[in-house]
DNA sequence: CCAAAAGTGTTAGTCTTACACCCATGC
DNA sequence: GCATGGGTGTAAGACTAACACTTTTGG
C-alpha cells in the first residue's frame, strides 16, 4: 500500500494523535545582558524547576494564534515581535504523554519586559550567559540573580540555546534588534543591544556608520533628556519593505 | 484558572487534537538549475495537482524519524542531508481536518536524485525558477519540462518558497552546498551549485580562493577523468566541527 | 600544435576598522 | 570651564573582485 493511498484513506480517529503545544522564549536585554522570563513548575514532572511558559494548541486556532494567546495569558501583553523557532518532537520529551511542542521566541524592549514581570508574579527573570564565545557555542546558562545555572524542565534548555543562536544569527541582517528597543532610541542603545547579544565590543564610529548606511534608521529630530552631557539624537526604525 | 494549572490538569483525551504530518521538500541541482521532486495527487482534495511527498507522524516516532521514514518510503533512499524547515499550522490549511505539518527539506546530489526518480515512478522532477532576484524574493515558480508554472496543493507552494529562501540564506555560511555534491567533486562543480542556487555568476579565481581559504576543503590528489582538457583536482568536504 | 578548461599571480577597488578630534550639555 | 559621552573626518588596513597569464590534457 503506497503512502499516497495511505494518506488519503487515513481516518483521523483511527490513530492515536500527539498533543501539540506551544512554548515561548520571552527574551529581552536588561542591564546590558540578555534575559528570559521563566515560570516555576508546581506539579510533577519536574516540580520546582524552572520552565518556559507554554500551553496547548486549540483545535480551532493556528499555531501563531496559540502563541499570541499564551503571550497574552502568561505575560499579559499583546503585540510583541514573535517568530516561530523550531518544533521539538522527540517521543519522550514529555514523560506524561506524547507532546510535540512548537517553540516561539518573542522579543521585548526592557521596559515592557519589566512591566510583564510586575503584572505576572509567577514569572522570574533569568540572565543568560553564553560561556563559549563564537557563533556555534554550546548550551547557554540561565541564572536568577546570583544563583547557580538553572536546569530547565523538559527540553526547554535546548529551546533556549537554539533561541539565542537564532537571535545571534539574525541580529545583523534583520531588523530584529529593534524589537528589543523602544520606539525611539539612541544609537548607543542600539549598540548596547548588539554588544549584549553578541558579547563583543564594537567601535563606536564604525558601528554608527554601518547602521546609518543601511537606511533603516530615521532621525526624529528629538533628543534624549535627563543626561548630564550632550543629549543624543533619537532615531526610529523605518521598517524595510522586504523584511522577513 | 491560570495556564500552568490548566496545563497540569490537562487530560489529553478530553480535547480534540490535531493530526501532525511531515512534508518533504526534496531538492537538488540538476543541469544547472535547482529542482524538486513532486508527487501527483490522485484523490480529493486537489486531485491531479502536484504536491510535496508527505505522511503522518506516528505516535511512537519522533519528527525526525518520521521524516526519514517518509524519505525512505517515497524516494527509496536512506541517509540524505535533512533539516527541519518550519511548521505550518493554519487552521484551514487542509480542508479535510486539522492537520499541522512540519516541513523538512532534504538535499541530494544530482545522481541520487535521478536514481530516486527512476525507482519511484510516481515522482516528477520540477525545475525551480526564482523570478525576483535578491534574497527577499516572492513566491518561486516550479515547472515540469517546458510546462506552465505549477500550482501546488495545500500550502506546499509556500513551503517550497521558504525552502528556497532558507537554502539561499544558508548556502554561504554553512556546509549545505556539499550535500548537493557527490563525495568527491571539482571546484567548478561547487561553483555551479552556488551559481544555480543564487542565480548569479562568480569570478572563478575569487570563488576558488574564497572556498579554499575556509579550510573546509581537502584535496584528494585524485583528478577528474574523461575530459578532453586538463582534468580538475577532486576535493572532499572536511566536516567543520562546529557545524549546525 | 590547437582548443578548452584548470589553476595562479598581481593589481585595483571597495568596504570596514581605528584613531584623533570637535561638539553640546549639566554642574 | 570641566567632565562626559555624542558625533564627525581622515587615514590605514583587510577583504573581495577583476584581469591577464600559465598549465595540462585530448585530439
Amino acid at each position: 500500500m503506497d503512502e499516497a493511498a495511505f494518506l488519503e484513506n487515513y481516518d483521523p480517529a483511527a490513530y492515536e494523535r500527539p498533543s501539540v503545544a506551544v512554548d515561548l522564549i520571552l527574551m529581552s536585554v536588561v542591564d546590558g545582558a540578555p534575559a528570559v522570563l521563566l515560570t516555576r513548575r508546581d506539579q510533577h514532572p519536574f516540580v520546582g524547576q524552572r520552565a518556559l511558559p507554554g500551553g496547548f494548541v486549540g483545535i480551532g486556532e493556528s499555531l501563531d494564534e496559540a502563541a499570541h494567546r499564551i503571550l497574552a495569558a502568561k505575560a499579559r501583553m499583546s503585540d510583541a515581535y514573535i517568530e516561530q523557532l523550531y518544533t521539538f518532537g522527540a517521543v519522550d520529551r514529555d514523560p506524561r504523554t506524547r507532546i510535540i511542542s512548537v517553540a516561539y521566541f518573542a522579543l521585548l524592549p526592557a521596559d515592557r519586559f519589566a512591566a510583564a514581570l510586575k503584572s505576572a508574579p509567577e514569572l522570574a527573570l533569568a540572565e543568560l550567559t553564553v560561556p563559549w564565545r563564537g557563533e556555534t557555542g554550546g548550551p547557554i546558562e540561565a541564572r536568577i540573580g546570583d544563583g547557580d545555572p538553572l536546569h530547565l524542565a523538559f527540553d526547554h534548555g535546548e529551546m533556549l540555546s537554539l533561541a539565542v543562536r537564532r537571535l545571534r544569527g539574525k541580529l545583523d541582517y534583520s531588523g530584529i534588534a529593534f524589537a528589543l528597543l523602544p520606539e525611539r532610541f539612541t544609537l548607543r542603545a542600539l549598540q548596547d543591544i548588539y554588544e549584549a547579544i553578541l558579547d563583543t565590543k564594537f567601535n563606536k564610529p564604525a558601528f554608527r556608520r554601518r547602521m546609518l548606511d543601511r537606511g533603516w534608521l530615521e532621525a526624529t529630530g528629538e533628543r534624549e533628556t535627563g543626561a548630564s552631557f550632550r543629549p543624543a539624537e533619537l532615531y526610529r526604525y523605518r521598517q524595510a519593505e522586504g523584511e522577513q
